[in-house]
DNA sequence: GCTCGACTCTAGAACGTTCTAGTTGCATCC
DNA sequence: GGATGCAACTAGAACGTTCTAGAGTCGAGC
């Protein structure tokens, strides 16, 4: 009735260009099998009958789907910048991406369901949330690739950062423009990477032979957190605070310089995460970054390779961050 | 070979049951014509098999596909927050959503096109960059909503923000509170918005008597567009200033500060948005806000009453928005 | 005892592709 | 001049569903 009455099949393209459904299907996916004089003519006639393949039917029929199923939040500006690298990462091996997003009020249940249903080949999770005992029956049906989270089950395959050498970088950098008093504002008990970044920090100070200058304030994911603790670290300052995430470390930026304390002139702070906020002039935050391309490009490959079945003995990949030298790290107070 | 063989299918499920294939379709849509017994016996096996239906069958077989498409944009937070809306929106009638994302390397036209393949129903695209034309052309094949972007095209529905209103509101609040020198830094040229809002702000200007201190100055719509146009702007600085967007509001809130200006002791700056950041105590900017919800539920709505063959006049729809009060607007200086 | 309707169930076609196993035509080889 | 090979093409099954049409069963109504 409306616009178009009926989307055009292969089977209208056969007729119209007087060949056989078959070699339509054998024309549209440039497979073997077809001289170019016809070749030619089908695809004149698919180009003025506006033809599209059905994706659906194409799958269905086909078995294999060169599709790859992400899961990643909404509320993590940081997965947007995964995704790009995702697609970049498929689209060179020519897989296709389907996305399902978690949100405030659609679980990662629901998002990983939808993809089933869809039928891709594999999983990619972006931080993940559910209990790893369900990961790992997931990934009975299902190769599941999870990213930024370590998860101990041998059926699943991690990529992740090594978020100890992100926050050694940090001391590392601190130390060498002559900071001694550091400080470490962690993640709290509840987020994933916390203990990790916690370690690492430690793990610095002590190899720079500085463990009698350490110093960690249990804080938290967000803005407030960082303020929170910030305020407990005043009563006798560090020249520099290393934060669990760049929320954190905004909120900690916020109370000093409303203290009237200079950044970087009298404290120096470095966030994490790279997000897309720190870079804004007024923030210019020293933070680490992970290594996105590296990181989207490992875990494509790697869902890949299972969905061969190629056998990879070692489940999980650690990839090292680097540190962004931004606007709030400088050399200490005299 | 390694785990599961082959996914369960339909005829598994029927073949464990002893019933027939028809009969297992049945019960797993939830379709009125078995009884409560077999119902029972059917789901029983169906979950002992793990079975779970496919989704490319499903939609293949039943032509209509209760299928969203979705194009955003990963560069743009607000666009995910749109999604939480537009997932609400469609669970609620039952529909589902496939996102497609557009990335600084994977433009509208291959978003659209895999979305094209995969036989949605209906098209919402967040922000279309793609010239009006190629939107008709596109919308004769499938319904299009196009949000956050007024299109003149009567072949394809808009729902967007009332953008002159949005600026209306801004200077409406500045008048309240005391203001009367209060200057507008737009979007610059190539911006969809940038007019509207501009016009909104002379228009506010002029209701409130104030035409002799309507002043516009072009900006743009990055950070640093804002920082260059504050600083032409303060040889005779206004007691406040409307920008373009939160991110030019950024750049112009930091030359302020940097040249020891007090927000809003001195100079009040409203922004246009509410994005993510600008939520951050470090920035905590007075803003305007677009109505998420409303939005989502509208283009859903629209979506499918297209799809149903639904026969409604106007094609645009225009929401309000809201201002959001923060910390960055104050009375004016004395 | 026959028809009727309601209910439960089933066979088989259909959706739009791809894949397998051909068939045809034509040039090549001994 | 008959076998062989190859390129170009085709018929029809298959993928896993849903849908249409109809078959069987049973109790009620006359």
């Amino acid at each position: 009735m409306s616009a178009g009455d009926r989307r055009p099949t292969l089977a209208d393209v056969a007729a119209e260009a007087g060949v056989s459904v078959a070699l339509v299907s054998i024309v549209m996916r440039e497979a073997p099998g077809a001289s170019a004089a016809t070749r030619e003519r089908v695809l004149e006639v698919a180009r003025r009958l506006d033809y599209q393949p059905d994706n659906r039917a194409r799958l269905l029929r086909s078995g294999r789907s060169r599709l790859l199923g992400v899961v990643f939040a909404v509320e993590h500006p940081f997965h947007d910048d995964m995704l790009t690298g995702l697609y970049d990462a498929a689209d060179k091996i020519g897989y296709d991406l389907t996305l399902s997003a978690t949100t405030p009020r659609r679980n990662e249940r629901t998002a990983i369901a939808g993809l089933l249903q869809d039928r891709c080949a594999a999983l990619v999770l972006l931080g993940p949330q559910i209990p790893a005992a369900e990961l790992a029956t997931l990934a009975a049906r299902i190769p599941v690739v999870a990213m930024m989270r370590g998860v101990r089950q041998r059926t699943v395959d991690v990529v992740r950062t090594d978020e100890a050498r992100g926050v050694h970088l940090a001391v590392d950098h601190l130390v060498e423009l002559g900071h001694r008093r550091i400080a470490h504002v962690d993640g709290g008990r509840r987020m994933l990477a916390s203990a990790e970044r916690r370690e690492g920090y430690l793990e610095a100070m002590r190899g720079h032979g500085l463990q009698a200058y350490a110093r960690v304030v249990v804080g938290g994911p967000g803005e407030e957190d960082g303020a929170r603790a910030v305020r407990r670290l005043l009563d006798e300052p560090p020249t520099a605070v290393t934060a669990f995430n760049d929320l954190s470390a905004t909120g900690l930026l916020d109370v000093l310089r409303r203290d009237g304390l200079a950044v970087p002139g009298d404290i120096s702070v470095v966030g994490y995460d790279d997000s897309s906020f720190s870079r804004l002039a007024h923030i210019d935050l020293t933070t680490v970054a992970q290594d996105i391309d590296t990181m989207a490009t490992l875990a494509v490959a790697r869902a890949v390779d299972r969905v061969d079945g190629a056998a990879i003995a070692h489940r999980e990949v650690v990839v090292a961050p680097r540190l962004v030298v931004r606007g709030t790290t400088g050399l200490p107070a005299a």
